[in-house]
DNA sequence: TCCATTCTCTGACTTTAGTCAGATTCTTTG
DNA sequence: CAAAGAATCTGACTAAAGTCAGAGAATGGA
């Protein structure tokens, strides 16, 4: 990687960590150390699931217990059995803790607008855009993709997602239960392989692969959802599905499309996909394409 | 401020945090806790002053010292008393300190570069950009102006950079000794002002105010570091001087320029001043400007 | 020279953050 | 319904981070 680009991002580090950290310390403000103020604050209004509090802040299970268990005693929170799962326990917010956790976001706003405030109004919308474009390219820099079992929830939710789009997009509609094309047992190994991608544990998209025959394999059910696209987000998916592929032995990959998702074909031409004729009987499937994996 | 902008802040905040925290954790793989990690990374190859390294990290006197103590224990640094002043102690690396820095310093390499790694290089290079704007934007908003008494040794700094770029700029160049018109003690109270713009710590740009009678003052010394131009900090040094021209009374402000200095010129016309004509004999001048204050 | 001031050091603390090994409670599965 | 597994809780820790008061050295100015 170039040495100008790591330098650059070095120097972002370290500006916005100052800049940053600030806003951190500042929540000590409300003499609340700074764990259970980023607790409440990630509760919020809406409550949520202990389980999910320990995902998203990367918490010790006991250490977490601990901690609602203070912020139970100030009166923020109350922590109650979940349903239907008793286990799960749910933490929510009292009023008392609503008028806190607004108290806090009031803070983090004064102080998001105390870092644009001594910038003149161009130069303020100047750095709001770079912010954005930073954001926007550090998520999808975030985005993890691994294998996922096709029957996990997760990997449900995306197929649903997906099969809604096409049902919105395909001229006359799509219905899951005729596509026969892919069952989840034949997108798990040792027949295929189905890809999840996240962003915080969140799906975000989908990919599978599909056995045809030893040495051919067909790339199924690339999907990304609407909130991460522009972000080439499928080309990973697609590339790391080609990599797994040759992990499995195949050396041509097949795929079908519709002719309504004009930018998956955009997405195969340019990743060295060839137009082939039809090679299945797809009742959904317009334009069928082959690459032939290097090594 | 708009909503908008300030949600945008928030937004960036958060990815932000994520992302460049991972990487800070990782500091901790070298085995040392992070505070210490921290302070040699500060120290650096060429070492530094106890004093200025508190300043920089925040750290409380005795806790300094205790972290010192411990590098030293360790073998990385070794802590002298400082010249002239013996009390001001100076910590500089050994040979093994600086090895260990080299590898923080790849670490940190290591780490920038895997933000990027996942992105494909147009949108690796858009990042990069998007960050270098970020990351100047926010050290403009970073400068601070207050005022300063003009005989202290940054003042000092700030007028010989001045007085060495006129000498530069100027056709016939410029002769600190021939200019009389604002010896250091017209420029603090009760006559004058100094003030001073900081980043971090570091001087980067100053402006002074003189007083010429009761209702009458005159700017002075209006200048921008180099690698802080372009970020709206003499408009800021401007508005600041107007502003305290107003607490000291004056009702006018004026002030002479050079014609080699065409971004004056701009910056002037732009803030509402007007050209007038000569109201004093400096021999540098070719151009006079006025303003009414408001209010 | 003396005295106030500046800077750092030391000792004695506290708080925060975090870890880990069971114990407990609830759910699912054979 | 028993057993296995999941989710959380409790108790007993440790390490890191930070605070504070006072001591001690060095300096600058009267």
């Amino acid at each position: 990687m170039d040495t100008r680009e790591i330098a650059q991002v070095r120097r972002f580090n370290r500006v916005v960590t100052q800049a940053v950290g600030a806003l951190d310390q500042s929540y000590l403000e409300r003499g609340r150390p700074l764990g259970e103020a980023r607790l409440l604050f990630e509760i919020g209004a809406d409550g949520a699931e202990a389980r999910a509090l320990r995902a998203r802040l990367g918490l010790d299970a006991g250490y977490l217990s601990r901690l609602l268990r203070s912020l139970e005693a100030q009166g923020l929170i109350e922590v109650v059995p979940g349903r239907p799962d008793a286990r799960r326990r749910r933490a929510s917010a009292t009023t008392t803790g609503r008028a806190e956790i607004a108290a806090y976001d009031a803070l983090s706003d004064r102080l998001a607008a105390s870092l644009l405030a001594p910038l003149d109004p161009a130069r303020r919308a100047r750095l709001v855009a770079a912010m954005g474009e930073v954001e926007r390219l550090l998520s999808a820099a975030a985005v993890e993709i691994a294998p996922e079992p096709p029957a996990s929830a997760e990997a449900q939710w995306c197929l649903g997602s997906y099969f809604r789009e096409l049902a919105d997009r395909f001229e006359g509609g799509f219905d899951p239960a005729a596509d026969r094309s892919a069952p989840a047992a034949d997108l798990a190994p040792p027949n295929g392989l189905f890809i999840l991608a996240r962003l915080g544990g969140e799906p975000v998209g989908c990919g599978a692969l599909k056995r045809i025959d030893d040495a051919t394999g067909e790339i199924k059910r690339v999907w990304t959802a609407p909130p991460a696209r522009g972000l080439g987000l499928a080309r990973r998916i697609l590339d790391r599905l080609e990599a797994e592929a040759g992990r499995m032995g195949f050396a041509v990959l097949r795929l079908d499309t519709n002719k309504a998702l004009t930018e998956a074909h955009a997405l195969y031409l340019k990743a060295g996909y060839r137009e082939i004729g039809r090679f299945n009987d797809n009742p959904y499937a317009h334009r069928w394409f082959e690459k032939r994996l290097a090594g």
